[in-house]
DNA sequence: CTTGTATTTAAGTATTTCCTTAACTACGGA
DNA sequence: TCCGTAGTTAAGGAAATACTTAAATACAAG
């Protein structure tokens, strides 16, 4: 129903979440594994990892009963890449826009 | 109540918030102009910008009736900067990944 | 001081979110 | 086949969200 880039931001929108993203920048692993930090249900994680999956920020694989998780570039992708549109605009100190506007001509 | 990071990207998580936001990086205006290409009661929008400059996305002033928004680099500085940890992680095709070792090296 | 313009606040509502517990499915091994 | 481990789905509830309309506020100009 909402637009991609919404279910994206949104997923990213709670801490829980993005702990798990952050655990999982380490590398992959179990759905066990990622609710031991959280005082939280684990029915709540699972569903936190449907949020994750369904924003493109997290993939799911199958290991006999387990279903290891891994980042998923594309969520991660999208965002980074519509924040970058304001890049220009965090810290306009004249060092860093100057790095902005060599990175744009570079591209052309 | 929430932690910063998660306002922010809550607000960022809204097609007529992010659609204000794209609008200002035009340039200040008002609240007026920033209503017109919304099918949505001007206290909607009022609202939306309150969420927005709770996020530290946008900055308001007064010019008599007027209370005109700007940009605020804060918070698309902070999220930016979250999501930058995890740039190795989209698109991992060499060339990228390559040009993200360079850069991680050229700062130490 | 009254009117008009710009904007916010208040109050109410439908929908969504984030959690819970209980019940279910999936797989491997004895 | 029965059990244990890993994980999901279902059902329900408290709180937050995104809107609405009506009323209030802030300021400029006549």
């Amino acid at each position: 129903m909402p637009d991609h880039l919404s279910t994206t931001f949104k997923a990213l929108a709670d801490p829980t979440r993005r702990a798990i993203l952050a655990r999982l920048a380490l590398g992959e692993t179990s759905v066990m594994e990622l609710a031991k930090p959280f005082d939280m249900s684990l029915p709540a994680v699972s569903q936190h990892l449907k949020v994750l999956q369904s924003a493109g920020l997290v993939k799911r694989g199958r290991d006999a009963q387990w279903r290891p998780c891994t980042l998923d570039a594309r969520g991660i992708k999208d965002a980074t890449q519509w924040l970058e549109q304001y890049r220009k605009f965090w810290d306009e100190s004249f060092g860093k826009l100057d790095k902005y506007l060599k990175d744009v001509q570079s591209k052309e």
